[in-house]
RNA sequence: GGCGGAGUGGCGGAAUGGUAGACGCAUCCGACUCAAAAUCGGACGCCGAGAGGCGUGUGGGUUCGAGUCCCACCUCCGCUACCA
């Protein structure tokens, strides 16, 4: 059922089709359906934040949308759900600051969302809908985190950490930036906390080679290879003088071994203080003293002076035996490689830079080439004063020596990665519960013995942690206690001393726990009866907001099954996503991580497609009126629902399209949006008209105007093309140029509006289910069967070609589509804008290009 | 420093090696109107009265023909950054 509008009213016409669409539930993804090919497109989904839907959110939920409703029209069934990314710091923190409970803001934002996301009018399948902190959901968060727990995949380590004394929290490594927080920009320093760590470095290598076979940006894929960072080279063994002691290193560079001059270990090392001499001791303490307390940001700020001091121990070369002296350097990180290096300074700039500082000795192992004015020399060139390898290339010396090595016990080849394992506990209240619990060395001995589900949950491998003298063992919470639910607390401010804010849930934290069962009984009640119950301290961290992030896209597919994190069928069925839209800014978090799970999710045997997202796209950034980037302190912000107020969502929808190419970063133009409208309102008067159902123009019967019959087809065959290719704003101009057209002819009929209405559907969606039942259309437009052009109508009789002399264009002509270069060059000689430029010229050579140009080159 | 992307009218942007500037915005002129808005018609790269000349960051090259391909350089943006 249409309106009865008669203006152009998009705000009546826009509710009246979403209101239709949520009762039709025209959008609902049907699992199963083997009578269309399956369609699965998704945006990244948004974090419900108390400032509402943005810019960049309409444009990236628009562009799916468009891409949604098209795959519909052709015949898809489309899966194109939605959810909300609820955990997180800025809800905790919002809390802290008003005393309202996260839960409570929470939902108040989502439903703020959703209001706003169905004004945009998303083809989406609420049916589907998902909230990371739901329990049925984060049951399935604490469930994967529990099989790769039980795959040793999972372990606890007391490491420094970045801390961040502001946010009352650690961070992972890719949220500082440029030492500060990515969430509020406070200063983060070093700590030592302990942490749930995941082994994603486990991973690097497969990770790696899935990039291969997406068809992903290949900038985005460079960005997260370079991420996992996976590098060849050797391992080598350094003895050191008069200590029982060995250094090992991590070097790429193996060719350069008899360069080396000095050797570095981070302040870290371990074997820093053994290898410090009497009379360096204080040096070295307050060397590492100072560095402990830098922040990443003066860590690397200061980095243009490296600093370091000697630790009064040698290390003995093994291809050479000579004695080199061992420093410290906060230069040297400790969590790449072994923590310490070899000092090449001929080969290496940092170590260059270092030697220069201090005075140490440089040797050159690689001839640089004559002209070669630099310090340190990087580049090819054959070895020289390195014994057996002199006169070799680098890559023939580098195995030359790895040979070496390897026969002599003193190193051996060996790759390393960039990539890090991810630090996977917040001391946060707002996140999901880690399913373990702590318990004393018996108890951990009898949960294995007893064999019960508790056992079949635990890792060979034993996750333990000291503190205090005492040992303290994990156990799981097994699979079928799960969800462990997140206390009800208001107790969900930082403790500011590190520790979550549940630590201080006591009545939660400390349970008797049974070692067979899982089952958990508050320690405020009784010890129940039976061997199997002793005391246990639940885990207090919560894990990070990435993790119900890294799995969603696997529940949409089946949201609400209790039973299993995704019925086989409906998996089969699915498989994996086939177009995924979100900001570049996510390439080596969320995906990277996402891939992760996903990969061992395969391993495990719970999934079979390889990878989760088969297409990425970037949506590109939305700028402020004034070029810079929106935010509040700018007041450049552009907030959608102001223009769905004033022009409607088609307009709004339109220009978001429109500005540019999807992909590309553009800034906002508010007068650009007067100017979508206006098209939309032509569209509305030539085909609907201003005091009718239906424009009187708009014929039933006869035939439609060649010109405008071939118009229609070229329009049909570039808005398909382009959708095809994301082209949404050439698809408009060429929408455009149809409606100009329309505008200026007597008649059009009925057919030919309804075929152009089906192309603006998928970016006007309201507009164009509206006029399509007031002309005639049956059922929905969105699943109408998009049109299909007639090539034969493409083609004319007559063609225009432009006709150049020497290569600049002086006229154009008329002529038959299949006329030969001998009449088209009868037709530019007897053309009097072109002639003139032929006089007193002797023709040397023509190229014609039939129905484009014909060029003659004449002197 | 490394990786990636981009430089086209006043602006957003179009152009399988084939008449650069489609489409839209802004501006100007005209019609309608008492007037304005809306709408419609027209103009609109730069220089030039015109013929014409010059024009896609700069310099070279390939080609009958280059925004597009090749080489060198300049500028801007994004990401990343002591990873040995």
């Amino acid at each position: 059922m249409a309106t009865q509008c008669k203006d152009y009213d998009f705000t009546a016409i826009e509710a009246h089709w979403q209101d239709q669409w949520a009762q039709e539930k025209t959008f609902k993804a049907i699992d199963g359906d083997t009578q269309r090919p399956k369609y699965y497109v998704m945006e990244m989904y948004p974090y419900p934040s108390g400032a509402g839907l943005h810019a960049g959110h309409a444009e990236n939920f628009t562009g799916g949308d468009v891409i949604a409703r098209y795959k519909w029209a052709t015949g898809h069934n489309v899966l194109h759900p939605m959810g909300w990314d609820a955990f997180g710091l800025p809800a905790e923190q919002y809390a802290v600051k008003t005393g309202q409970h996260p839960r409570v803001t929470t939902q108040r934002n989502v439903a703020t969302f959703t209001r706003q996301l169905n004004k945009l009018g998303l083809a989406i399948d609420w049916d589907r809908e998902i909230n990371t902190t739901d329990e049925i959901y984060y049951k399935w968060t604490q469930w994967i985190f529990l099989q790769l727990y039980k795959h040793g995949l999972a372990y606890v380590s007391e490491q420094p950490v970045n801390w961040c004394p502001e946010l009352g929290t650690v961070l992972a490594n890719e949220e500082v930036i440029d030492g500060k927080s990515e969430v509020g920009g406070h200063p983060v320093v070093r700590k030592n906390l302990r942490q749930w760590v995941l082994r994603i470095t486990a991973y690097a290598e497969k990770l790696l080679q899935g990039l291969e076979k997406l068809d992903w940006p290949e900038s985005s894929k460079k960005q997260q290879a370079h991420w996992i960072g996976r590098s060849t080279g050797a391992q080598v063994v350094f003895d050191i003088e008069e200590q029982d002691a060995k250094i090992e290193v991590y070097t790429t560079r193996p060719d350069t071994l008899f360069g080396v001059t000095y050797m570095v270990l981070s302040p870290e090392h371990k074997l820093v203080q053994q290898l410090t001499t009497g009379d360096q001791r204080e040096l070295v303490d307050a060397y590492i003293e100072a560095a402990a307390k830098k922040s990443d940001l003066e860590r690397t700020e200061l980095a243009k002076i490296k600093t370091g001091v000697f630790t009064g121990s040698y290390a003995i070369n093994p291809v050479n035996g000579k004695r080199v002296p061992i420093w410290i350097a906060d230069y040297v990180l400790a969590s790449y490689g072994t923590g310490a290096i070899m000092a090449v300074p001929a080969q290496d700039e940092r170590d260059w830079d270092f030697a220069e500082t201090y005075d140490l000795p440089i040797v050159r192992t690689v001839q640089p080439p004559e002209d070669f004015t630099g310090k340190a020399y990087t580049g090819d060139g054959p070895c020289i004063n390195s014994d057996f390898l002199n006169g070799l290339q680098i890559a023939e010396a580098k195995e030359a020596m790895i040979k070496w090595l390897e026969q002599h016990q003193r190193g051996e080849a060996q790759v390393n990665y960039r990539l890090r394992d991810w630090l996977f506990s917040r001391q946060r209240y707002w996140g999901e519960p880690f399913p373990i619990v702590f318990v004393d060395e018996a108890a951990y001995r009898k949960a294995r013995e007893l064999g019960g589900v508790v056992a079949r949950d635990m890792p060979e491998e034993t996750v333990s942690y000291e503190d205090g003298g005492q040992t303290y063992y994990a156990l799981p919470i097994p699979a079928e206690q799960l969800p462990l639910v997140l206390p009800r607390t208001e107790n969900y401010k930082p403790s500011g001393t590190g520790e979550s804010p549940l630590s201080k849930v006591t009545e939660w934290v400390d349970v008797w726990f049974n070692l067979e069962t899982g089952e958990t009984v508050s320690r405020t009640e009784t010890q129940p009866a039976g061997d199997a119950w002793v005391p246990a301290s639940r885990e207090t961290n919560t894990m990070p907001q990435w993790a119900g992030s890294c799995w969603y896209y696997l529940r949409y597919l089946d949201p609400k099954n209790t039973e299993q994190l995704i019925a086989p069928e409906i998996r089969d069925y699915w498989g994996s996503v086939d177009f995924y839209m979100g900001g570049t800014e996510h390439v080596t978090l969320h995906l990277l991580y996402a891939r992760f799970w996903h990969q061992f999710l395969v391993d495990i045997g719970v999934l079979k497609e390889p990878e989760p997202f088969l297409r990425l796209y970037h949506q590109g950034i939305i700028l402020g009126e004034d070029g810079e980037k929106m935010s509040k302190s700018r007041g450049n912000v552009v907030n959608p629902d102001d223009y769905i107020q004033e022009f409607g969502a088609d307009a709004l929808r339109a220009y978001l399209m429109f500005m540019g190419p999807l992909d590309d970063m553009k800034p906002w133009k508010t007068d650009g949006i007067k100017g979508v409208f206006r098209f939309l309102q032509k569209v509305w008067n030539e085909f609907a008209g201003r005091d009718g159902a239906v424009n009187s123009k708009v014929q039933d019967e006869g035939e439609e105007q060649k010109d405008t019959l071939k118009l229609l087809h070229e329009t049909i065959k570039k808005v398909g093309d382009d959708m095809e290719h994301q082209r949404f704003n050439t698809a408009l101009s060429q929408m455009m140029i149809f409606m100009n057209h329309v505008a200026k002819a007597e008649t059009v009929q009925a057919s030919t509006a309804r075929a152009f209405v089906q192309l603006l559907a998928p970016i006007c969606p309201h507009i164009s289910e509206e006029l399509w039942q007031r002309l005639g259309g049956e059922g929905t437009v969105a699943k109408a069967q998009w049109p299909k052009y007639d090539a034969a109508l493409l083609e004319s009789a007559e063609v225009k070609i432009g006709l150049l002399i020497n290569g600049k264009p002086r006229g154009e002509a008329m002529v038959a589509k299949d006329a030969t270069q001998a009449q088209v060059l009868e037709q530019a000689k007897a053309d009097p804008k072109v002639a003139p430029h032929l006089e007193g010229k002797t023709v040397r050579k023509v190229i014609y290009v039939p129905g484009k140009i014909l060029n003659v080159v004449a002197n």
